[in-house]
DNA sequence: ACGTTCAGCTAAATCCTTTTAGCTATTTCG
DNA sequence: CGAAATAGCTAAAAGGATTTAGCTGAACGT
């Protein structure tokens, strides 16, 4: 009841009702009453109207009363979806959290926040277009939906994209099609005849590209589409049912392109319980974001996880865009890294494929 | 040079360098210069000198400014160390966003912010004294030496502690001696006689205590000590090389027991380049904050991972002290589940011991 | 010539908190 | 008893940005 909507609770209203000035509730709440005498009698009564009026301070006026006069706060954020693997989120934000222990001097500190929005509900997100949250935003993990919104929404503030392509801001993404494309001739250089691609329903941009790429690549190759299987998340459980329910259908594949790496970890599981062997029976080629790919059984050969350059770039760009520079790029291609490790090289040699 | 140490640039240093006054600045910051009907001319000096000055808008004034009247904003944080594994931050990230998504109304908004330190450097952190930055931190991953500072300083706002026993602060932590203890018996049932324990250089309260209780429970059943082997870091790679290394030197052991999960990846990596089997030649007990242990070949069996319980227990507990509630909880214990999976089932029973 | 409209701008209030200087009434001291 | 000290409190300013109401001067209409 203490909470209507009408108005906050101030120190004013607190200083109203108990019969004080604002000034001895503010003494209070700082616990300086001692120093500056105040009745205990009188901080008693404080206290408890903070507490039945459900007093919250409001860190805007504070922080505009304290720090003012000497440091300057800048606010950063990442914004990413709750559905999205946290691996990237992570390293953006420990990249971006080094970056800011740099640059924070005694007249400049930062503050870096993580928020998240539902996948493809970017624009639900309350706050968005308000000027006064923060300063500047690195933004990833963003569906179709959630572009449009972009596309036609500026967002007040500077912000960097990763991992999609967006007319309106300045993006970092791993140079399209080359994912598809390359875990394509891995496979096919493997000798796989039955390639297949695995990911997840909700397809972000870059993954959606790998996907595409793919198909393209085998198509070209082959002269027929590849088997394309879905996982209703990115989890390990939810690809390893998915793959296990292809095989239990009778279905066959002789070669797996996983589009994340989660997936690649529920693929081997599925894989190995259906009895079949990598690389002999299946070749595995995945994404090398988290450092897993090394420590798999066999370890598995990584075509794409471009995420350590793509942040690397990210994040330089974004203090560009804080600084107020003119000629930031509106674009940064990445290319990832290939490994090629065991879960693609078979013990039998490729049979020779007619007109190759 | 415009950014001098002397004092932050404002709309009305804008203002005065253009010869207009702060409000013809504010309008031209906010693109609202059309409507208001400045002049063109105007509006472009404006910008320049925007530009030249390097004005950064301060936060807390456009807040206070613009939102008081309905929204009042409340920012909780995560505080957590740079070395630690980032599972159960995200955990917390996670469920702390859901309940955040959930209180949000239009008259209040919450904003989740993550703030790292180097861990046993928490006191450098500048700004943790601060009352004018957070209305509540969960608080993680911190060592010894933070304990010590945390508990001569208390913090100006209310504060959870994940897996660490503070006396000044509300904690949330895994049943002491219990993970060790349960790890020991573990291995023991499975025969093991050779038992070692797996931990990272920097130990936390918890990782500690599940080092210490292994110890003390190994030695009450098998009168000696077990193999203490220590990994430079978390990393898989990190935990690898030091096993390597010991079995290297002609060192063996029968049943391990990896204090962290991602200890456990390298140690599989390990042992199965050593030509040991796993559970047969090694059994292997781990934890299970992350949801990759079922995935492990074999299985990897958990005594631990009770983060998903504490998450559960340390979101709705901050919230209550935000609340001002007064008979909160100081200490929350939480008993993690045990999964016994293949990595600790062995094919050939294990021999009685003498005097069991 | 005078009222009206409009372009182009500004003064001042407001948001909330903290701190400084200072006020009043009471007590203490010489 | 008068002066000084003290307890216990308050008024007011400051901090930065935004917005509302309103001002000034020029153009326009009659």
């Amino acid at each position: 009841m203490a909470r209507g909507p009408k108005r906050p609770v101030t120190v004013h209203t607190i200083a109203e009702h108990v019969g004080v000035s604002a000034a001895a509730v503010s003494t209070v709440l700082a616990n300086r009453h001692v120093e500056r005498r105040l009745a205990p009698e009188t901080v008693e009564r404080i206290r408890k109207a903070v507490q039945e009026l459900g007093y919250v301070p409001n860190m805007a006026g504070r922080r505009l009363r304290v720090q003012s006069s000497a440091t300057r706060q800048i606010d950063l954020a990442i914004l990413t979806s709750f559905e999205a693997p946290l691996p990237l989120v992570s390293q953006v934000l420990h990249a971006l959290q080094q970056a800011v222990d740099a640059q924070t001097s005694s007249h400049t500190r930062y503050a870096v926040s993580i928020e998240m929005f539902h996948a493809g509900h970017l624009q639900e997100k309350p706050g968005l277009l308000d000027a006064h949250r923060y300063h500047g935003v690195i933004l990833t993990n963003t569906l179709a939906d959630d572009d449009d919104f972009l596309a036609r929404a500026r967002l007040p503030y500077p912000v960097v994209v990763i991992g999609r392509r967006i007319p309106t801001c300045c993006c970092v993404l791993e140079t399209p099609g080359f994912v598809g494309q390359r875990s394509a001739e891995v496979l096919l250089d493997a000798g796989c005849r039955q390639p297949a691609v695995l990911h997840g329903r909700l397809l972000t941009q870059a993954t959606a590209e790998r996907v595409t790429a793919f198909r393209r690549a085998v198509m070209a190759r082959l002269g027929r589409e590849p088997t394309v299987l879905e996982s209703e998340r990115l989890q390990p459980a939810a690809a390893s049912a998915a793959l296990q329910g292809y095989f239990a259908g009778g279905g066959r594949c002789d070669g797996l392109f996983t589009v994340t790496d989660s997936l690649a970890v529920g693929a081997y599981h599925a894989i190995q319980r259906s009895g079949r062997k990598i690389p002999d029976d299946v070749a595995v080629v995945g994404v090398g974001d988290f450092e897993l790919a090394e420590f798999f059984t066999p370890p598995l050969s990584t075509v794409a996880g471009a995420n350590e350059a793509m942040v690397a770039e990210a994040v330089p760009l974004l203090f560009r865009l804080l600084r107020g520079e003119k000629n930031v790029p509106q674009e940064v291609l990445v290319v990832p890294p290939v490994y090629l490790r065991a879960s693609t090289q078979r013990l039998k040699r490729p049979r020779k494929e007619a007109g190759s």
